[in-house]
DNA sequence: AGTATGTTGACCAATGTGGTCATTAGTGCT
DNA sequence: AGCACTAATGACCACATTGGTCAACATACT
């Protein structure tokens, strides 16, 4: 994740992994295998995401509101997994750049589509770009997420963090939705 | 930029700048002293970019609506600037770590003191939390300006896509001031 | 004790590393 | 053209790191 598949040395993986080098190679029968299994388990985690998402709530706020709660827990049991699957997208290693492409993109395509399946529009004030309100929605939401990432590590208690962690989104939730509802 | 200074091979430099080792090493002592000028370059076009900034300007939406668009020339003609700071505030390499140790966090403080300087708050409606609301353009500043770097190398006249640019970022500015001004 | 399973790290050939330097290419001047 | 000077080159160096192997060891269970 953080050098990308050439420069990311055996080596390095095993001293951080805290394993020995042949317990690695047992596992796996060669580096590029290892990158595969970790590209297919992250996309797996977030399959899972896509599964829970509650297709009966057609509140936009809340539908993404229930999907921000679940990334935060994600990223706290699977702390890489979504930055993994980002970095791979620029992956230039010829090794491993056929075996990605397109993929990961088709991945968040089937997550937008499923995210704003079902939403109701009608809730939206008159006159208002629904397209670019939703952008700016994701926008924030991104940038608070990356927010409250940062701080998960000094919280002990997740589901302490995610009460608190709730509160204060709704608070920038009621701003935008000032301006987007009707 | 990409691998961080130790995974920065000068071979994969000098072939990427097609230019041969010998003349890399004739301008620089060594590849740390290539990284350090590498950074106070990048240290001194933000500077520059500081500097420009109209202070008369107290409409806080003008205000940024100027220095993105300073900041789109300056990544249209130094494009990997903020990236390069960006990355290096989380280098790991002992060999540079100490060198920044701080110095982006400080220009980055800098510039947030600077950007909302003298700005008149008096325009925001009552009961709105300022702080948030300045959080929520920040981010959405920052998704609109990534999405058009994307979109910049498909353009040959970069004044043109400044005006369009400019353009479609006031319908945002729009959808946000509902929200935030009286 | 014996077997099966998991783990280890020294070891390997091959490649890559930051850096050097004698040689060559190019430029400007007379 | 000839000369002087600067700038660019890439083969070369000693050494470090690479992905991967494998015989030896540790552990757990019957």
């Amino acid at each position: 994740m953080q050098n990308g598949f050439d420069h990311a040395s055996t080596n390095e993986i095993v001293k951080e992994a805290q394993i020995s080098k042949g317990s690695l190679f047992n596992y796996f029968n060669n580096k590029k295998d290892l990158y595969v299994y970790l590209f297919e388990y992250s996309v797996q985690i977030i399959e899972q995401l896509y599964e829970q998402i509650d297709l009966n709530e057609t509140d936009l706020f809340e539908r993404l509101e229930n999907i921000g709660i679940q990334k935060l827990y994600i990223h706290k049991k699977y702390p890489h997994v979504f930055d993994f699957l980002a970095t791979s997208m620029q992956e230039e290693s010829t090794e491993v750049k056929e075996f990605i492409k397109g993929k990961v993109e088709a991945i968040y395509d089937r997550g937008t589509k499923i995210i704003y399946q079902d939403i109701d529009y009608s809730k939206f004030r008159e006159g208002l770009d629904i397209e670019k309100a939703i952008e700016i929605l994701n926008w924030t939401m991104f940038g608070f997420g990356d927010k409250a990432i940062q701080q998960i590590s000094s919280f002990e208690n997740i589901g302490e963090f995610g009460e608190q962690y709730l509160k204060e989104w709704k608070s920038y939730a009621e701003i935008l939705k000032f301006s987007f509802y009707k």
